[in-house]
DNA sequence: TATTGTTATACTCTATAACTATA
DNA sequence: TATAGTTATAGAGTATAACAATA
């Protein structure tokens, strides 16, 4: 695996501020802030990760909600992953022109999905780099347990209604 | 202040997924997932708030900094906030033009950024804004402390080199 | 040679509105 | 009347490349 930052072990991990700048940081202490800043950095990484299976975070994302949910419409992935379905027409249609997922007719209005062969290997190959990303960034959770740690950000997502 | 969810009190918050929808969740225990929307609530929530001061997020942030920082350069700021030097340049003009910051020439090639008396006013104002948007989330921590909460999230951010 | 500010531009993501067809 | 899929489009946000002036 390459290592761009020279951090892969237990070397003390750039803890200081020096890396960034020397000024005051207002907002270093704002729980709206931290996240966003963490979850750039984490995206970045696994977009990179993703990019030996051409698959975007998003893409990727969509693909396993319909290998874990055969049948599923659009509609019912947008709502999930609060995408609109507007914006849900490229990314399908980008999965099934890779032969990945597949839509059949059911309703007259709605499609229903499902994973082909080679989307259930991609499916996998998914959740190995998504693995592999994570990996790293489970050590940075000290103490605190990584099923803790989600169940409050997902507990923090879950307190606002979704706006659709 | 606007009630939006009825969920303003302790009534039982809706932590179950019904809300969403009734799927099967392959990424609800993946941390990066959990950062992405729990930071993307968060930024629609503090968007809203201050809508009231015509400032996007960054824009406010901005000002908070150069308040923090009198004399800083755009390229400080940008280091800092991880805002590449080019898209520097129109929030800085938002914020001059608004009579927020002023840039003085000190080097020829670099400018001195300081608050005006108004854009100190309007960092208290936007202090304010953060304080009423994080109170919400915070209670969300229940046990975790909020300062070993955020530090994590920073250590996360930090584990990574910033791409610029 | 490296850095600051700047312009122009492209690309991605996301949001809105409207339309068709179905339930 | 509400929903599913679609199209077109507009608006952010972010990225690169190039340039001039300066250190």
């Amino acid at each position: 695996m390459l290592n761009v930052s020279g951090n892969e072990d237990n070397a003390p991990p750039m803890n200081d501020a020096s890396k960034f700048s020397s000024l005051v940081d207002p907002v270093a202490g704002r729980l709206g802030y931290a996240l966003r800043r963490a979850s750039l950095v984490m995206m970045a990484d696994l977009s990179s990760e993703l990019t030996e299976l051409a698959l975007s975070p998003v893409e990727a994302t969509v693909l396993l909600v319909v290998n874990a949910n055969p049948g599923c419409t659009q509609a019912d992935i947008g709502r999930l992953l609060g995408i609109k379905r507007a914006n849900m027409v490229p990314l399908i249609a980008a999965l099934a022109s890779r032969d990945l997922v597949t839509k059949a007719p059911v309703d007259g209005r709605s499609h229903a999905l499902e994973v082909t062969p080679a989307g259930m290997e991609m499916s996998s190959a998914v959740h190995g780099k998504m693995d592999e990303s994570e990996r790293h960034f489970l050590d940075c959770l000290s103490g605190v347990e990584p099923a803790e740690f989600i169940d409050i950000l997902l507990r923090l997502m879950r307190s606002r209604a979704p706006r659709d």
